[in-house]
DNA sequence: AAAACGATCTACT
DNA sequence: GTAGATCGTTTTG
């Protein structure tokens, strides 16, 4: 078996993911997502999420209720959850406590560890759209249906870690990304500046 | 059983 | 900046 870089060793506890989703999205830019698989490890600092929130949030999976696929945003926090949609997969962390509905799409990480491995999931495509996109971070990383509803907290094949190098990050958001969308509050987050930021999408209201 | 719907991506101009 | 591909999941008849 590979051995963990110790830098990327410790997942983020449970406590972390068992707040609002909003406070869950700021804190998780900057954070480095591990993804583990026999091939080997791949790691990303994480720079773009979106929160959903629990209750009269209609763009929430959960907002009509729930069906076998999104099962997992209605159990326990700090569980990964993973749907596919137009042929690829996404993936969110669940926050809150369980019986409530509320998750964070992890929309763009920054690579950091693996970035061969990644690059030969991906295909040859330029460096930049290497894990920019919540539907391309999950290509590079191998993430599938197989980890909806894994437990992030477990420190195995897919968790979330404090960056080696803790530092201070300019933070701004966004309206959600989508038709219909514009009127909601701002509720995607990205570091400033980061090139793995999703393009033509630059943020409106700078914050921190 | 059929139809509709995207928390997307790529390839254009 | 936008059109079109594409398919698993959900909703409807």
């Amino acid at each position: 078996m590979h051995k963990v870089d110790s830098q990327f060793a410790d997942p983020l506890p449970l406590d972390f993911y068992n707040r609002d989703s909003v406070t869950v999205a700021r804190e998780l830019l900057g954070k480095v997502l591990v993804r583990l698989t026999p091939q080997g490890l791949c790691a990303g600092r994480i720079v773009e999420t979106e929160a959903y929130l629990a209750k009269n949030d209609a763009a929430s999976h959960a907002y009509r209720g729930r069906t076998n696929r999104n099962a997992a945003i209605f159990g326990p926090p700090g569980r990964a959850y993973v749907f596919s949609i137009h042929q690829v997969f996404c993936v969110n962390a669940v926050t809150e406590p369980a019986g409530t509905t509320s998750a964070v799409l992890i929309r763009a990480i920054e690579p950091l560890a693996g970035i061969e491995l990644m690059a030969k999931r991906r295909g040859h495509v330029r460096s930049y759209d290497l894990t920019r996109g919540p539907g391309k971070l999950c290509q590079a990383t191998a993430i599938d249906l197989q980890l909806d509803g894994w437990d992030l907290t477990r420190g195995s094949r897919l968790w979330i870690a404090d960056h080696p190098d803790a530092r201070g990050v300019t933070i701004s958001n966004s309206p959600r990304i989508g038709l219909g969308k514009a009127k909601d509050p701002l509720l995607r987050f990205f570091i400033t500046g980061n090139q793995y930021v999703s393009k033509s999408r630059a943020g409106v209201a700078a914050s921190e």
